[in-house]
DNA sequence: CTCCGAGTTGAGAATGATTCCCACTAGCGA
DNA sequence: TCGCTAGTGGGAATCATTCTCAACTCGGAG
């Protein structure tokens, strides 16, 4: 029986409200900012969770968990700026096919993968451009 | 300059003798079990050494690094088993392809990509349904 | 071959993310 | 409302990885 707290739904708040990869550590820090007394202990409990149900998809980046609160509620791979962080949800049937298949070919069972394209957005990129000349 | 040292071709020796992923940790085990006096954070130093030269593929599993010496030269992909950590190579243009062109159709510059496929090897599979049963 | 200097090593400390511990708090069903 | 118990949070503990730095050793110059 998960019990409804105020500290989930402000994890869960907080994620919604960005359209980016954040860690942990990273919206503990700004909920503290808001006003929030939530510990950063109770933030990794409710990301876990969040991921685990589904509500939220998560990365690995540099040694840390990334979450992120996607608008598609079913499976999908990312395209993720490497410099601000936004994101553009991915669907490629192909990709799913060719994952399938794959594991198929080798007599793998039970087959998942980790598909995620990163890059410098087009924002990103045009400052980038106009620093350095 | 680089120097050609025996703890360098030790750590390469033993990523050689594997065909699965490992962990810094669990290489320097295995080299002290068999008698080197080789420290971890060198076993460290030369992992992440052979990784940037492109020796050694890596990948993040859990919370750590895992790295493996690859017979292709190129890049490529795998598919690993995720009760053994045996790994198959995979090389797929159409994927390579289909990257490139989702990170151009959104804007996004300089792309790259992860695309690593986890399944139960066929050996493992076996290994599980006579136990359960 | 010998010498010297800069790259390399390794034990232990430091770091940083994540998890654990546990006394206290607060959902929620009866 | 009452009691049971999942949930909370501050701090300690854990664990992988990196840093520190004195000692060491490649490898090119002479
Ligand atoms: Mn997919
Ligand atoms: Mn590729
Ligand atoms: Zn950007
Ligand atoms: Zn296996």
């Amino acid at each position: 029986m998960k019990r409804r707290t105020w500290q989930r739904a402000a994890v869960q708040d907080a994620l919604t409200g960005r359209d980016d990869f954040v860690s942990a550590q990273a919206l503990h820090s700004q909920l503290r900012a808001d006003g929030s007394s939530i510990g950063l202990a109770t933030v990794y409990r409710a990301l876990a969770d969040l991921a685990e149900e589904g509500e939220a998809d998560s990365l690995q980046a540099e040694g840390e968990s990334l979450y992120r609160a996607c608008a598609s509620p079913g499976h999908h791979h990312h395209l993720i700026c490497r410099s601000c962080g936004r994101t553009v949800e991915i669907e490629a049937d192909d990709i799913e096919a060719w994952a399938a298949s794959t594991a198929a070919a080798h007599g793998f069972r039970d087959p998942q993968h980790v598909v995620d394209v990163f890059g410098t957005c087009a924002a990103c990129a045009a400052r980038q451009d106009a620093r350095i000349p």
